[in-house]
DNA sequence: ATGCAAGATGGTAGCGCTACCACATCGTAG
DNA sequence: CTACGATGTGGTAGCGCTACCATCTTGCAT
């Protein structure tokens, strides 16, 4: 196979530099956004760049970055679109700062396996991790990385230390919101639905309710536990409807209780929202594709990853609560008198 | 049991050399499993190797392997769970068999997007490419991989060509399979719900089931449109079940429409699977944590993955169906009478 | 013994990129 | 009009690994 011709061989930077009549490390700079360039010899610089389709290799950008400019994103198998969220967030971040994005498969719960996971990022150059739930909550995980020395950017939980830096929404703020928003409308009975109790958000998103239904004269927040799953949603629920005074919402800690709880209101042969209201909190994919629609929180994972990949890179302690959305859809509507 | 004192920096393959006393090359034919090195000598270089907890830097051997060896993944919906599950089984398979992974985000139903990744992809030096639905079965993508001769193997959809790879379960059996097993739990009148018409699998599905309930003398099979959402599968649900003849079982051409079938199930204030049954398609995590949980059919995506990136390193044309399982869980009985 | 292929091992040269430092420019002050 | 920091830009040296070829051992026929 003989290659004399650009045309299948991959160009490499000094090709792009000849083209432009630079040295290659300025392409190198243009590449990765260092601001030391001239404006002019950006723009000549780029318009090669697009013009020849390059894209820098990967490979030789890891390696020349041995020791800096990689870091590691972890993830415990946690069968949600979650993943698929903070991946492509992560990998935008990761890409506008100029660092190479390691993804390294971990399994939560296993202990030993959790320490392997941050080992190979550790011993793969990684100078941080981003550290999705709920792997943020495992001490295995948080101990190994400390131990190795790498930085840490925690998602959707608290910083487990000083050292860790923690993007999350604020849970508390958020529910309280939320539950704000079911008492304006009219209800005075509403339902709670609990997440699991090993994650701090639960408890958070439980207090924000909680208070804001007792500055609320003549409400009452009727709570049970769920544990995040579709199944103790339906049951909670479930639970909620057979009491004496029948709640006319429900809010449930995330969306795939929300689900659940949508599914045992009809089940009981209740209306959503005429009987009672359903509203959720994630605004997962699942909330906009269930019927009716669910009210929810939003929770910008994908951008939360990727400032979590320049943090990293650059180095900001910014670990200040990311700003949520309430999203308003069909499964709410004030109750019936 | 493995490594014992991981701390911190990586060793090279300069300092494993070192202390097994030999040169970094005979170290590289080890961890390669080239033949010809003494036996002797190779275990002294093991022993080091499994001590030191050793892992060679990916980067570097892509690098020094002139170019080859990476392979892309192309993904277009984040929030998709199946994406996470791909994406597990491609890196472990491209580790496998030494390759790196270039993951790029494309943009299902916008042409110039999904041109423009498979380009970045081509240019980063990738030999091949996998594609998982619903980029599979656009012709921009596949166009666009042909055009930039790179091989490429198709998750779960036909082989448009010759040239590409396909790797997906055989929907009609599976299909057939799965009515078969309604029928022989003494279902007759069967409703089904189809999926999208774009994709190849929902005709299928439908073929195989349909094939089922004509070989069996007595049963019939009613046919509601779909495309794949919870709510379509909702409503068709409803549809099917406001028919003068009532179906005993609802088959959903995936679990998200079987989550909708369910809730429309108990909406109309009928059990399951009592008086109805209701099974889905894909084993996706919905189908395990809805109520009752789903009896489906797993398509085993992460191992598909896992080969389409072993197909596309070591070059195994093998393209013949993959397995698929039916999963028995709580949505199935027989019919009341 | 001696020669010689086959079997083991070592040395050298990059893969494509970036860190680091040296060198041109440029502007502005003295 | 020189002095000097600030700002672009280029040169050089690897990052850790593997091709490739040179070299050194062996085993065994002659």
């Amino acid at each position: 196979m003989t290659t004399k011709t650009g045309q299948g061989r991959n160009r490499t930077m000094g090709d792009i530099a000849r083209l432009a009549g630079v040295s290659p490390m300025t392409v190198s700079r243009v590449v990765n956004g260092d601001a030391r360039v001239r404006e002019a010899t950006r723009a000549k610089v780029e318009a090669i760049i697009r013009e020849t389709g390059y894209v820098p290799d990967p490979a030789a950008r890891i390696l020349a970055r041995a020791g800096g400019g990689r870091i590691g994103l972890l993830y415990a198998n946690p069968s949600n679109a979650y993943l698929a969220e903070v991946l492509s967030g992560a990998l935008e971040g990761a890409r506008s700062v100029g660092l190479l994005l390691l993804i390294e498969p971990s399994q939560a719960g296993a202990p030993e396996e959790e320490r392997q996971a941050v080992q190979r990022l550790a011993a793969g150059g990684a100078l941080g991790v981003i550290v999705p739930p709920p792997l943020g909550e495992s001490r295995a995980t948080l101990d190994a990385i400390t131990q190795s020395r790498m930085k840490a950017v925690v998602l959707a939980a608290p910083a487990p230390s000083e050292d860790l830096v923690s993007l999350r929404v604020d849970d508390v703020g958020a529910a309280h919101q939320m539950t704000r928003h079911l008492l304006d409308m009219g209800h005075r009975i509403i339902g709670f639905i609990e997440g699991r109790e090993d994650q701090t958000a639960s408890g958070d998103r439980r207090h924000g309710a909680q208070t804001a239904v007792d500055d609320f004269d003549g409400a009452v927040l009727l709570v049970q536990p769920g544990d995040f799953t579709y199944r103790s949603g339906f049951e909670a629920a479930r639970r909620l409807l057979a009491q004496g005074s029948r709640p006319t919402a429900i809010f449930a800690s995330n969306d795939d209780m929300a689900a659940g709880a949508l599914a045992a209101v009809h089940a009981a042969g209740l209306s959503t929202p005429g009987e009672v209201s359903v509203v959720g909190f994630d605004d997962t994919y699942l909330a906009a594709s269930v019927w009716p629609a669910l009210t929810t929180i939003r929770q910008p994972v994908a951008a939360m990853a990727r400032r979590a990949a320049i943090i990293l890179g650059r180095g900001g302690e910014n670990s200040g609560p990311v700003a949520h959305e309430l999203i308003l859809r069909e499964s709410t509507a004030p109750p019936a008198d």
